[in-house]
DNA sequence: CTTTGCGGAATGAACGTTCACTCCGTGCTT
DNA sequence: AAGCACGGAGTGAACGTTCATTCCGCAAAG
């Protein structure tokens, strides 16, 4: 077993394709609504191909939930858990805007499959990966009095979900987020859950 | 003549239990995932009886939608808007979890269906002339400097946020919504908007 | 020349929708 | 009172289309 050395036609490229074309087409359309064929034309290879990277159409939405989760994941995650509890909310809330700004697509892929029957359980371990730093840091702070003694993964949901309520009233344009208006949503959602 | 001839005959009946079947397939598998036979062995009608009361299947999902749509506003719409925020916010948090517990299914078909493209103009409507109660008496507690002067809207999307994160969490089994936990989450809602 | 892997037509299943028909309650005729 | 004709709701097989998936010929790489 050799190291690949076809460099001229990388097939690595066109998996990435493949998977960034299933991104857009599931994040607008769902599952069931995107078709095979549409998905082929947006990643400018033939139907078949696809067959070639992916053993079905749920293997490749499975491949797309995992690659996009990872990428959330590790850019939720804190660097550091060692500072206050109001400075892990602020890194957090920058982070997660920051993500949503530069791959909105991910996000809403994310928001719209979860939890679908279609994803294996492979997929569905990866959600509780996430959480569980966050779960670690909540019940440290918890103790240092810093945040509200509830069920913490009531405090994860509640956090989550404003954080999903803004995106979405944004992505509608109910509502700008210049600067101003996310330090006041941030202030909201620290107030929420501070003891 | 009998009872149950008489039942079956009745055509506002079957209409209902057509919407009743769409409810339902439709909030946990989706518009695209449902199939017009599974619905009519759900609705026990033959495929072609779902025709006589329905133009199409988008005009029947846009049905389903505007009837949970009107009925969740119904039993959001606050009685008397004349006491304090924090009294509000209560008789909202109590009326949207009840309506959570009653009605599971029409919260996850809303959830599951907002804003999708196969929605008509008076589906879209709804949404606005749902929040626009809120909207009112938010600006007057903003006046009374019992909440938060932020951007009205965006207050909304936040506690509307936190609760679909309740709900969705206590759906999945993350953690249980006994009366204490409920009341902690009211508190922190409360929290999250107050000035 | 052999090997490899992509393109895109081919395939059968399943889809939304239609339509010719059955069935039954109702009211008119006798 | 009994029989008949009518109308419209309900049916489910059939239709054309589109789907996910397969397969084979070809073009380029080794």
């Amino acid at each position: 077993m050799r190291a690949s050395q076809t460099a001229t036609r990388d097939p690595e490229q066109k998996r990435e394709a493949i998977l960034d074309a299933a991104l857009e087409l599931f994040a607008d359309r769902g599952f069931h609504g995107t078709s095979i064929p549409d998905l082929a034309e947006r990643a400018k290879v033939a139907a078949g191909t696809i067959y070639r990277y992916f053993a079905s159409k749920e293997a490749l939405v499975n491949a797309v939930y995992q690659r996009e989760k990872m990428a959330l994941a590790k850019a939720l995650v804190p660097k550091d858990m060692s500072t206050s509890a109001r400075l892990m909310l602020h890194a957090f809330f920058v982070a997660a805007c920051r993500y949503a700004r530069e791959r909105p697509l991910s996000l809403a892929f994310l928001e719209h499959h979860h939890h679908k029957d279609y994803l294996d359980q492979a997929s569905r371990d990866l959600e509780q990966r996430m959480f569980a730093p966050a779960l670690i840091f909540l019940r440290q702070a918890q103790e240092q009095m810093a945040v509200k003694k509830c069920e913490p993964e009531m405090l994860i949901a509640l956090v989550w979900g404003m954080f999903n309520g803004l995106v979405r009233g944004h992505e509608e344009k109910r509502f700008a987020l210049d600067p101003k208006a996310l330090a006041e949503a941030e202030e909201c959602i620290w107030q929420a859950i501070r003891a």
